[in-house]
DNA sequence: TTTACTGCAAATTCTTTGCAACAAC
DNA sequence: GTTGTTGCAAAGAATTTGCAGTAAA
């Protein structure tokens, strides 16, 4: 199963650097991994704290957190504001983002033939890709109707007040 | 001259929420778009601080750059580890980036195509863009290089050590 | 055994906020 | 004048780090 394979890849990342395979480390990796939620280091501890199993403390999800960015198991991704969030990385399929401003939905798509031309640029500089991500920022169907209706409507009242 | 319209519209934005044109807004904005460089909200205060001018705050620098980022007219952009900078949105002419791991250099690149491709995706599901940023992290052709002759001198030594 | 890991709490770093004086409009 | 803005310093988040005890390999 792939799960297996990405798990045997993380044991082997850790012995190359003559790193230790602990119950925490394999707790937040194992977490990490069972959810297709983004989450942040936060998110993770608290879910840590909740379920049972061996205890882990705050520090710890940092510090395994940036040895799973490293090793390119996870990646993170910035929506907006300050707020970093990770996700895990499943092999090679990626999926990109839109990030709705309005209600902060995050919404994934994927298309190859994106994928494609990414590659091609790539080849041209000689880059070699670990991960990417790929982020749209603006307002998901909904709120874009809404949106469209507030502007209508301070405009309309914008005019009142001092014809612009 | 663009950079009269970009200015233009930012008053405008201004305006429009009952907001003041300040010195302090003033050079924040004229030195954000003075730059092609990307920047965080800390290297931002530091550039006004060096340079003079009407003194400007650090609490206003955050301010001001938060709404800039509500206006669209700077984007977020995230280099992995927790760093947060922010580059200029000019007009419409987006442009990507490879942010290369080893060495930290942010290479630019831009396909007309990969911005159809997406704009057709958005359109599909309902999406209204405000910004995007398309982010692909790796090694560039140096920095790739370089870890390849590691990564071959750090197998052989595992090997060594165990026949893995 | 040796070397690395963990939790804790203190220290940093980054960002936001309350407030009184001040300045656009 | 009225309303929003600024700087300051304090408050809050988010993240890192030193250290002593603990546990993989």
């Amino acid at each position: 199963m792939k799960h297996d394979a990405i798990r045997k890849s993380f044991e082997r990342f850790l012995r190359t650097r003559d790193l230790k395979l602990t119950p925490q480390r394999s707790r937040i990796f194992e977490r990490a991994f069972s959810t297709h939620e983004h989450f942040s280091a936060e998110t993770l501890y608290d879910w840590l704290r909740k379920e049972d199993g061996p205890k882990v403390s705050r520090a710890t999800v940092y510090r395994t957190l940036g040895l799973l960015l490293e090793g390119g198991f996870i990646q993170s991704l910035d929506v907006g504001r300050g707020e970093l969030v990770y996700e895990h990385v499943t092999g090679h399929e990626h999926h990109d983002h839109m990030v709705c401003l309005a209600c902060g939905k995050i919404e994934e798509f994927h298309d190859e033939r994106i994928e494609a031309l990414q590659a091609e640029a790539c080849a041209k500089k000689g880059f070699v890709v670990v991960s990417h991500a790929h982020r749209l920022v603006g307002y998901c169907r909904g709120c874009a109707r809404k949106a469209r209706i507030e502007d209508a409507a301070e405009k309309r009242s914008a005019s009142d007040a001092a014809a612009e």
